[in-house]
RNA sequence: GGCCCGGUGGCAGAGUGGUUAUGCAGCGGUUUGCAAAACCGUGGACAUCGGUUCAAUUCCGGUCCGGGCCUCCA
């Protein structure tokens, strides 16, 4: 049992968490198609997510994590084209990337990273089920799923048929019966990827994979479904009607969460707009646990505004963190913590907290230093030892510790000498090459700005 | 055109029907050879107009402004 609620887009309101079995929790959210680096907008589910994950692991035994890869798409065979590179390739050095990423944000791992293209065999079942309970139709070489044999279809974005015919801007394809229908297998040409199937040579739809992945590995109904904003529509949506139709179950995730949107300048960061930033670029003014900071900044529901001075505040931030913990040993996180947490999240009320804490530290209570490092693992923050965060060499052509460490024997030689004039000329110097002295009653300590 | 969300102090960003959010920045002080850290104190806010209420930033409605989805998108 936990006290998780968590906001429920198919209620459109907070919820208890409760679990189908008592001991098991099964997720899925839905991972990147890899045509290119992802950028500071896709990073911001896989550290939120990677947060979810880790609080349910503290509430419950067994919990199954699934993220997918996305590595069939027509993007994909659009950029492989352009760059003169095969699919596989493409994908593979894609696939890299991302993990690299994922590492630098210390986003953990899920427990099955499943790729579409290894999961083309149960996508055709689901097909041909589809089309034997005649919630599908094959047409033009196309298999669609038609929309109008499921009632409750627009129920996760609360919008019905009606509305969607009269709001559609898009050319309707002439083959099909009902403009919303959408592709569950289309066919290839010679040079596009493409498998033999029941109907035809060719290639998945795109939401269709993940009903396949997620019925796989975590069953026809689990507990939650969990992505960006923008996949409500279509792709949830139509994840939930084939998911449905194919297992005649009411629900395919029990709770359905979706994080908002990192903007830049209040409007949202996506490719297309040409307006983000890639993690990989991000990652060589920041550091990483800064920009991971940062993503756990705002509510994850609410809209999250990107720039380097957002992010150079985290760092800030987090310096006061591991001033103080930054080598604690971590005891167990306190009850309000948790509470915090499981009030759908609350991210930044819980780093309000632990800032509240280091306060208390300062006063005088130091065992709250092994709270403050519990509840930071639990965000996975504070991954460094105090000497690793503020001395890494972050950067090129800086000056080495060896250097640095000299200038400070100089400088306290200087010190006992009372020649502070030369005292002041070392840290003047060393503070232009981004390296802050402290002066302690055991010594000097430095670190890296 | 349809549907949805939001407007909090210099900035970021929680929260609440009547009480200090928190971080960064500012101001005054303590401490320090200097600097930093830290501590004490301090200024500054709830878009706007109505309504409900003993009391509203918090609930309801209008207005203005911003953003999003309806098409690939985290």
């Amino acid at each position: 049992m936990s006290g998780l609620r968590l906001f429920n887009t198919l209620a459109k309101e907070k919820e208890p968490f409760t679990p189908l079995s008592i001991n098991h929790v099964g997720i899925y959210a839905c991972g990147p198609t890899v045509y290119d680096r992802i950028h500071v907008g896709n990073a911001r589910p896989l550290v939120l997510f990677d947060i979810l994950v880790k609080l349910l692991r503290y509430h419950y035994k067994d919990v199954t994590y699934v993220r997918n890869i996305t590595d069939v798409d027509d993007k994909i065979n659009k950029r492989a084209m352009e760059l003169g590179m095969s699919i596989n390739s493409l994908c593979e050095t894609t696939i890299n990337d991302f993990h690299d990423d994922c590492v630098a944000l210390n986003v953990s791992s899920p427990d099955v990273e499943p790729r579409a293209t290894e999961h083309i065999s149960e996508m055709i079942e689901i097909i041909e089920t589809l089309l034997a309970r005649e919630h599908a139709y094959e047409t033009s070489g196309h298999v669609l799923f038609s929309v109008l044999t499921m009632p409750e279809y627009g129920k996760l974005s609360g919008r019905s048929m009606h509305e969607m015919i009269a709001g559609a801007r898009v050319d309707i394809a002439p083959y099909k019966k009902d403009p919303a229908d959408f592709v569950l297998w289309k066919p290839s040409t010679p040079e596009q990827p493409g498998w033999d199937s029941p109907f035809g040579r060719g290639r998945p739809g795109w939401h269709i994979e993940c009903s396949a992945m997620a019925k796989k590995y975590l069953g026809e109904e689990f507990d939650i479904h969990a992505g960006g904003l923008d996949l409500i529509f279509p792709h949830h949506e139509n994840e939930i009607a084939q998911s449905c139709c194919a297992h005649n179950t009411q629900y395919m995730a029990r709770y359905w969460i979706h994080n908002g949107y990192v903007t830049v300048n209040g409007e949202k960061m996506s490719k297309s707009a040409g307006n983000f930033t890639t993690v990989s670029d991000a990652l060589t003014k920041h550091r990483g646990e800064a920009i991971r900071y940062a993503l756990m900044a705002a509510h994850y529901r609410a809209p999250l505004d990107y720039s380097d001075v957002q992010v150079s505040e985290s760092k800030l931030a987090l310096d006061r963190l591991y001033r103080v913990a930054g080598d604690a040993s971590p005891s167990l996180p306190p009850s309000e913590f948790i509470e915090i947490l499981d009030d759908d999240l609350n991210t930044p009320k819980a780093l309000a907290f632990l800032h509240q804490k280091v306060k208390d530290f300062n006063k005088g209570e130091k065992q709250v230093a092994g709270e403050i490092k519990a509840c930071t693992e639990l965000l996975g923050l504070l991954k460094y030892s105090s000497k690793e965060w503020f001395q890494s060499e972050a950067y090129k052509n800086e000056l080495s510790s060896l250097e640095i460490e000299q200038q400070i024997e100089e400088r306290r030689i200087a010190r006992i000498n009372k020649d502070f004039l030369k005292a002041d000329d070392i840290r003047q110097k060393l503070a232009s090459s981004g390296i802050e002295l402290f002066d302690n009653s055991d010594g000097t300590s430095w670190r890296r700005k």
